[in-house]
DNA sequence: GCAAAATCTTTCAAAATCTTTCAAAATATT
DNA sequence: AATATTTTGAAAGATTTTGAAAGATTTTGC
């Protein structure tokens, strides 16, 4: 292999983990710690890396934020925790739906290059695996949804109508004995084809999504399979939504 | 085989895989090593080119043709420039379909509020426009292309054939009297179909595409009506493009 | 705040690669 | 067909890159 190749291959590798340990790096490129050292020096005096002890970081990092960040402060360690345990149901080689909510975010976090494809109307999520050439990423077209980064309208219901997944990873805006609820109509048309076009409906909800309603109704919650929260989550309610068929998963 | 045709394979193969050891091109084109490096430095002056210790690789790779975020450092003045001359061409509340190079995106960095609709097929693009609600963004369904936040595939295709748009902003591999040819060939069949559906078609080539040709063909110059470049071009095919009824405009 | 562990820089020899040189092979010229 | 020119492949010595080790520095754990 090529120095520069290799140079290449680690900012490459870099772009996509954000941070990285020199024997990550050494193995990555088979190369001697040594010379992974002088080439990360070599790329931080270009600019683009930054050298750490034991590693090495991004100095720009990849645009994956998008324009969730903001709004995505609330109940991040909750949601965080709940896109990995929701991430660990996924079966390796999956085919996953991945819905635009925040929390679907988070598991898209998590999923590493688990699943074979992924589907998802969510640019966020999009820009997540954008640089990840292990996963094969489906984007539903569709009109962007301003703010939150969604893709909605007709294209989008018609190409995920079109498509078919093991598992979908929703999110909602409440979640009630009557089923899941979500604020905006655009996106409901979306979340049922979803639904439609998979075998596996995961729904992942923090805390304070529950025993709330919100404007639209979704769907009933004997549609769901499972159903992935945090700790403090109501447990009363949980008892009585397990009465129906759903699983519920409670992460960390 | 002849030398000309051996540095023509060497520079093909480069083209392909961006870096290549010496024993790599020797066993490629059947000729000792140090005939390799005689080619090389050859193509080298050419300027194509670059040689590596251990080998060889491309100076524009064609990674730069369509990235991904922030590894956009070559050129990036000219793109610049080139960006705010093709903005200043498009019409207010036209519609605008900008394609996925970085030389596009980079007009769609000085395209503010200007037109009423963007289609595009690219992520940094889509993202670029995502948190701006006066603006309509259509993105087309597809694969997202590895690294380059490109969406690709059948999808991509129809959806944009089903869309109409007064203006493409193109972007491409190289230019020469021949036509516009560009480096992937799932990115041909979407900028055909984007090339149909727009009225007035303006190209963004910087100058190190000009007297360049990449790997698949993609239209005729006469199907261009703009071309939108910076002062480094080469005047002589700048003339000669203009006798076709191309306009050219040159950046600043 | 101190000592152990980990990591970093420096240094050096081995390995790989580069340039230069030269004769043989191929090609061109007379 | 014979000679001149260019191109090619290989070898020798110069240069660069690599991997490992020693000592300096930083981080971690108590």
């Amino acid at each position: 292999m090529q120095a520069e190749e290799r140079q290449f291959l680690i900012e490459q590798h870099l772009q996509k983990v954000e941070f990285a340990s020199l024997e990550e790096l050494s193995e990555k490129v088979d190369v001697s710690i040594s010379t992974v050292r002088r080439d990360l020096t070599l790329l931080e005096t270009k600019g683009t890396i930054r050298r750490t002890h034991g590693g090495a970081r991004l100095v720009s990092p990849k645009s994956d934020e998008f324009i969730f960040s903001a709004r995505d402060t609330h109940q991040l360690s909750e949601k965080d925790s709940i896109g990995q345990t929701a991430a660990s149901l996924i079966k390796p080689n999956q085919g996953v739906i991945i819905d635009a909510g925040t929390t679907a975010y988070h598991v898209a976090k998590h999923l590493g290059g688990k699943a074979s494809h992924i589907i998802t109307n969510s640019l966020p999520v999009a820009n997540h695996f954008g640089s990840d050439n292990s996963v094969e990423v489906l984007v539903t077209g569709g009109v962007i949804y301003p703010r939150l980064g969604v893709l909605v309208g007709p294209l989008a219901v018609e190409s995920l109508s079109m498509m078919h997944a093991d598992v979908a990873i929703m999110s909602g805006g409440g979640i009630t004995l009557e089923g899941i609820t979500n604020s905006h109509a655009l996106l409901i048309d979306i979340q049922r084809a979803m639904l439609k076009s998979a075998q596996q409906i995961i729904f992942c909800l923090d805390h304070t999504k529950f025993n709330r309603r919100s404007v639209s109704h979704l769907c009933e919650i004997n549609a769901i399979n499972t159903i992935v929260t945090d700790a403090q989550a109501p447990t009363d309610l949980i008892q009585q939504l397990q009465e129906s068929n759903a699983k519920v998963v409670i992460a960390d």
